[in-house]
DNA sequence: GATAGTTTCATACAAATGTTTGAAATGCAA
DNA sequence: TTGCATTTCAAACATTTGTATGAAACTATC
């Protein structure tokens, strides 16, 4: 392999275009002519077009997991082994954030990609999240070492809420801004990680739940109209 | 109009198809096929294959969202005009999540169309959830009555992170299902209504740590009663 | 500098898909 | 029935799209 100049090309150019108008709008043809190279490069050095959208995806994955993972061993090695559930949960949801958030990321690609492949989710993409959970074992891992005693089953759902609102967050925050009429400062990241992590560690906390009053029954339906939406 | 039968054959096999095999993989032909109409019919009665998905979600939408206000208008209707934070979240994500989980809802066609649009979003349906934004401020001003004097930042994040909780839960439950190794009860949704209300509510309670350290919610591992929120 | 392996290129292919068309069928009112 | 509007139908259209092909250009090794 002489030079990787057609190979780097076509992820880049895919990277910002898909970033930009979702892999839906963004046909082969888009990404080479931004490449400035030829049609059948894409087949060639990929595959398909499956297997480029794959490579993008696993490459920003890799990064972000290996981040996260960084963050969780420094935690654990400062605690001695044990790292408080708040840095755990700052590990898991912090890069993420970070990565997709925040007023200088507005011009990262790489971000833009990630909130895009976390808005439209494409088989390829898919395919690769369901390997996720062995990643999210670790987490689970470490928050049993650091809440020993504690239902596992509360673990998993405080992991879960985590994510939630972490990914939630990404997903969303064109509406949230929109809700709150501006008023919901979605650049400043630092104070969005301790939101997430401090209403994380809160749902840890919930450990035996009282049983609440019965739902109340579902209301009859009426005619539907438009301006129920 | 004669009879409905083609538009509603359309209408109903159009959603049970998106629903089994998503947006993606389900053409028109397909339709027509399960509906045993012609493929023509489709663009006569609805236009186009985006106005059919559309009005598949809108009406969904609507249900819901008449759901949640109908609940959210009893519960304020019960307490004279201001209901409990509580109700008030759990008007919010209790139609969504009784409408999409539940071993009895495992064949239920409209929560799996739902589902399937919380998942794959679509331009159709990304032009209408655009327009939610109207609706979810009928739930801030509830909790601006049931909680007043906060500061309205807080009151967003928390509607937020409700949402949040209850549509990850909702697009992640087989990841959830599969890192718990099915120790997280994915049925019981009286539970894990109880559970997003809980940490919803928490939630909404940490802004006003600085100002009101008393009123800070119990950590410690014992139940958590009204008076601690 | 000839040769083998690699990469690029223009072009074609094949399949899928939403949409349109114009005629035939159907329903309904006068 | 007759006439008019609505609905259905088979067929074709027009693109778009990912992929394949085979020759040409290029590179590196001998």
């Amino acid at each position: 392999m002489a030079s990787d100049h057609t190979r780097s090309a076509i992820l880049a150019a895919a990277e910002r275009l898909y970033a930009d108008r979702g892999f839906g709008d963004v046909t082969l043809r888009d990404i080479v002519a931004e490449a400035n190279v030829n049609l059948a490069a894409v087949n060639y050095h990929f595959g398909s077009k499956d297997e480029l959208i794959a490579e993008l995806f696993v490459t920003r994955s890799i990064q972000t997991n290996r981040e996260r993972l960084n963050e969780l061993r420094a935690a654990e090695d400062a605690g001695g082994g044990r790292a408080a559930i708040e840095d755990i949960m700052r590990a898991l949801v912090g890069p993420t954030l970070r990565g997709c958030l925040g007023p200088d990321r507005e011009g990262s690609t790489a971000a833009r990609f990630m909130i895009r492949a976390s808005i439209e989710s494409v088989p390829p993409i898919r395919r690769i999240k369901n390997r996720e959970v062995d990643h999210l074992r670790k987490f689970a891992a470490a928050m049993r070492r650091a809440m020993p005693g504690r239902d596992d089953t509360e673990l998993y759902w405080g992991l879960h809420f985590a994510l939630a609102m972490a990914h939630h967050t990404i997903r969303e925050k064109e509406r949230l801004l929109r809700l709150s009429e501006g008023k919901c400062d979605l650049d400043d990241v630092r104070a969005i990680i301790d939101r997430v992590v401090t209403v994380s560690v809160m749902a840890l906390t919930i450990g035996d739940m009282p049983s609440k009053p019965a739902a109340r029954p579902v209301l009859v339906h009426g005619r539907l109209t438009r301006q129920d939406l």
